[in-house]
DNA sequence: AGCACGCCGACT
DNA sequence: GTCGGCGTGCTC
């Protein structure tokens, strides 16, 4: 096969297309679909992915392929596939769909060097230039754009004087270690030994070690053992007995042996049941969507794990996914302590390097359990026996940004390749899942009791506007702050959730009614304290806070709604005796903050664990017997179908963090729409009823599970171009869709205006619509002029998660 | 996306 | 007559 048919990597609508190149006689027969090179396109080098080999092609001129970067390909033959049709369905381009399923570190950096053609030349380069050549005949390009040099480069690169090398760099990689291994005979290390002068006594004993060892060892580790320096075994070296080499050596974020082991617990009957078809479907190498449904604390993870163990023995790999990670070490230990140094670890806690080294560990197969967040499930197994997604209804699977992929699907087009079971657990599952299941397109296995026999927690409902007729302004209602006062004095741990971070969530004018917002977007800004700064949430604005009005010069100027760093403040105030942890982007930003913090509550040093979204999930501590929502609408009001659906999950999981082992949970909830049924039955713990109710809605409102959607957003810096094209995209539409098809829009973006850009768009609701996606393809390539000139962009999501 | 090429106005 | 601005089109 001389002919490689390669995908660039340049994001753009036109190379979007395989290139062909001529492959050197050199790697005939060693280049093969799945791996990367560097190939010359145009003027420059770029990285790009071979997915084809053929004998023929139709281009004149064919240029050669440049460098090999893999020996062994990094995609699969499957992955390329799912590539393909991730391109597909989610209208990305090739090389986002493959980028998408390698760890970054695998994507290339570009550079330019400028170097000089001969010495000679130093002399008539320009002034402004030369100084850059003392000494060294090339530059970084990067060096010369930080100066106002450029454009005299560029004049010297004319003349000839200057030539441009351009590079690609592979990014953070492998770590390598110095190893010695001998490349002599034992036999011939032995009679060496003997002809060594009696001086060489150090020598002596490193050979005998190899005698011993005819082994390659890290040199670290030789002169450890032997006691001795570099010296004499660098003498052998060069004697040619031993050989320098490198080998690559991991990161290890989590140290396996700090892993207690953990042995299977005996399931519980109901456990037993759902187990079962999981086990005769990996028994019998057949492929079923299961959703277990189980309440919170009800041991989904021991049926995961068992399921897994029993994927192992059939000597096949195993892919669980989690939400985030990082959140829940908790989970890693379980894995680890199962299931050892067979388990790899990919989350965004991890540093580029780190995350390039577990991923080398599953290519290298030397490990069969992957335990990670979305991504994960590109983990490039050639022979999965199962993929599990915990908290399946968690909006993190959904990616958003291209390619818009949902992790779920992509586990169940892999489990249909692999003939194997795809589990997807939940407590809340998402309306979709719930109904396919109900229609018997996913096998329902349920779990309705916690472990333990433990209770619900019991839930108290409290209506924050009584609160306030009755005198009570502080952001605790009075059950609350009783309750709190009790855990303190009997040394139980509370959790507080709410989910605004920063101090206020806008400030305002009292006498004029002017509104602190972002002159980038249209939102207004929250005002951090500890920074003393208002900021914008989108795009990262910040300024300074006014103390009188710029409108009206009032100083009537006041902070409305509450964030988690002023509940922090209040409750220094009214219970100094506790200790807070507070956990939300902002504290936890840093590396390894996140453990830090939950460590830090989870070995008592804190009695109060407050935070947003990011504590709702999975955390289990056993002394936490008190739970306060402070706020449980703030999410009600979205502008977003599944609000709802969305609060109640909410609710339901940071309930579910209460009263998990020995000690009873009480959970309080502090709302001013008490009587919404989302809250409501939320504080029932009754799922079944929030489907039935939730399923009329979305029926009435022709939202999924009923239709699907796609939501298609224009924007651009003008306003005008901006409804203009989206009203024309949107007539098109309507014109050439179904008439069972509803367009909705053009309407105004959720966030009307981000980083200086309009966005309008247009929402597709359809049940069955084969023509949609070539409609939306030509959409997109009838634009692309005005995406390229204009600064134009269109984002298509099909099946969006966040309507914003 | 970059980058070269080419056309046009402003200047030595 | 030359430099540098930016619109246009191509990359196996």
């Amino acid at each position: 096969m001389k002919i490689a048919s390669v995908i660039v990597d340049v994001a753009t609508k036109q190379t979007d297309r395989s290139f062909d190149y001529a492959v050197p006689d050199k790697w005939q027969g060693i280049i093969q679909p799945g791996m990367r090179v560097i190939v010359p396109f145009g003027p420059r080098k770029v990285q790009g992915f071979v997915i084809g080999l053929k004998q023929e092609t139709d281009v004149k001129r064919l240029r050669a392929i440049d460098e090999m970067l893999d020996l062994t390909p990094v995609l699969t033959s499957e992955l390329l596939e799912l590539g393909e049709w991730l391109t597909e369905r989610t209208l990305c381009f090739a090389i986002s769909a493959f980028q998408a399923m390698l760890p970054a570190a695998m994507k290339a950096k570009y550079d330019k060097e400028i170097t000089l053609v001969n010495d000679q030349a130093v002399e008539a380069l320009h002034e402004s230039v030369r100084p850059f050549f003392v000494g060294k005949n090339c530059v970084r390009w990067s060096e010369v754009e930080k100066t106002n040099a450029a454009s005299f480069f560029y004049r010297d690169i004319q003349k000839g004087l200057l030539e441009v090398v351009y590079l690609v760099k592979n990014r953070g990689n492998k770590k390598v270690m110095k190893a010695i291994k001998p490349i002599a005979s034992t036999e011939e290390l032995k009679s060496q030994m003997d002809e060594l002068s009696k001086q060489a006594e150090k020598q002596k004993r490193v050979l005998s070690f190899f005698v011993q060892h005819p082994r390659e060892i890290s040199l670290k580790e030789l002169m450890d053992q032997l006691q001795i320096t570099q010296a004499p075994i660098k003498s052998l070296v060069e004697k040619k007995l031993l050989k320098e080499t490198e080998i690559e050596v991991y990161r290890n974020p989590y140290d396996d042996a700090s892993f207690a082991q953990s042995k299977p617990f005996t399931l519980t009957d109901e456990q037993s049941k759902a187990i079962s078809p999981i086990l005769n479907h990996i028994e019998e190498d057949k492929h079923n969507v299961f959703l277990m449904y189980g309440v919170t604390g009800s041991g989904k993870t021991e049926v995961y794990l068992q399921s897994i163990d029993k994927v192992l023995q059939a000597g096949k790999e195993a892919i669980m996914l989690v939400p985030e990670i990082s959140l829940t070490p908790q989970m890693v230990k379980r894995f680890k302590g199962r299931f050892g140094s067979k388990v790899a670890v990919l989350h965004s806690g991890l540093s580029t390097g780190e995350k390039y080294d577990e991923w080398r560990k599953i290519q290298r197969k030397e490990v069969s359990v992957v335990v990670g967040a979305r991504s994960a499930v590109f983990a490039p197994f050639k022979n999965l026996g199962i993929i599990i997604i915990d908290e399946e209804h968690e909006t993190s699977y959904k990616q958003e940004e291209n390619p818009r992929y949902h992790t779920r699907d992509v586990a169940i087009y892999r489990g249909e390749h692999h003939q194997c079971p795809v589990i997807l657990g939940s407590a809340t599952p998402t309306l979709e899942s719930f109904a396919r299941a109900q229609k018997g397109v996913y096998q329902l296995l349920t779990l309705s009791k916690r472990m333990n026999d433990a209770a619900l927690p019991s839930v108290d409902i409290i209506d924050m506007r009584e609160e306030l007729r009755s005198g009570n302004r502080s952001m605790f209602s009075t059950l609350l702050f009783e309750k709190m006062q009790d855990r303190l004095q009997k040394g139980e741990q509370i959790v507080l959730f709410l989910n605004k971070r920063g101090h206020s969530s806008f400030v305002m004018c009292r006498d004029c009614g002017f509104v602190h917002s972002c002159p980038h977007c249209e939102i207004s800004l929250t005002y951090h304290r500890y920074q003393n700064m208002l900021k914008c949430h989108y795009c990262g604005f910040e300024q300074s806070v006014h103390t009188v009005c710029p409108e009206c010069n009032s100083d009537h100027i006041r902070y409305f709604g509450t964030g988690t760093q002023k509940v922090e403040e209040e409750l220094t105030k009214m219970l100094p005796e506790a200790s807070v942890v507070r956990m939300d982007v902002d504290t936890t930003s840093r590396k390894g903050a996140h453990e830090r913090l939950l460590n830090k509550f989870g070995n008592g040093e804190a009695q109060i664990l407050l935070g947003t979204q990011m504590i709702a999930k999975g955390l289990d501590f056993p002394n936490v017997t008190l739970v306060g929502v402070l706020s449980a609408d703030t999410m009600l009001h979205l502008p977003d179908f599944r609000a709802a659906e969305k609060t109640f999950q909410l609710l339901t999981q940071v309930s579910g963090r209460a009263g998990r082992h020995k000690l009873p949970g009480e959970v309080v909830i502090q709302t001013y729409t008490p009587e919404h049924y989302s809250i409501q039955l939320a504080s029932q713990h009754d799922y079944d009823t929030f489907y039935e109710q939730e399923m009329v809605t979305r029926k009435l409102h022709r939202y999924p599970p009923f239709y699907y959607l796609a939501l298609l957003t224009v924007s651009h810096e003008n306003i005008a171009k901006v409804v203009s094209v989206t009203d024309k995209i949107g007539q098109y539409l309507k014109q050439h869709l179904s008439n069972q098809t509803i367009v909705l829009g053009p309407v105004t973006s959720p966030i009307a205006k981000i980083k200086d850009r309009y966005r309008y768009q247009c929402m597709i609701k359809y049940k069955l619509e084969p023509r949609l996606i070539p409609l939306l393809k030509y959409i997109l390539e009838r634009y692309q002029e005005e995406v390229q000139q204009n600064n134009l962009t269109i984002t298509i999501d099909l099946h969006p998660y966040s309507m914003m």
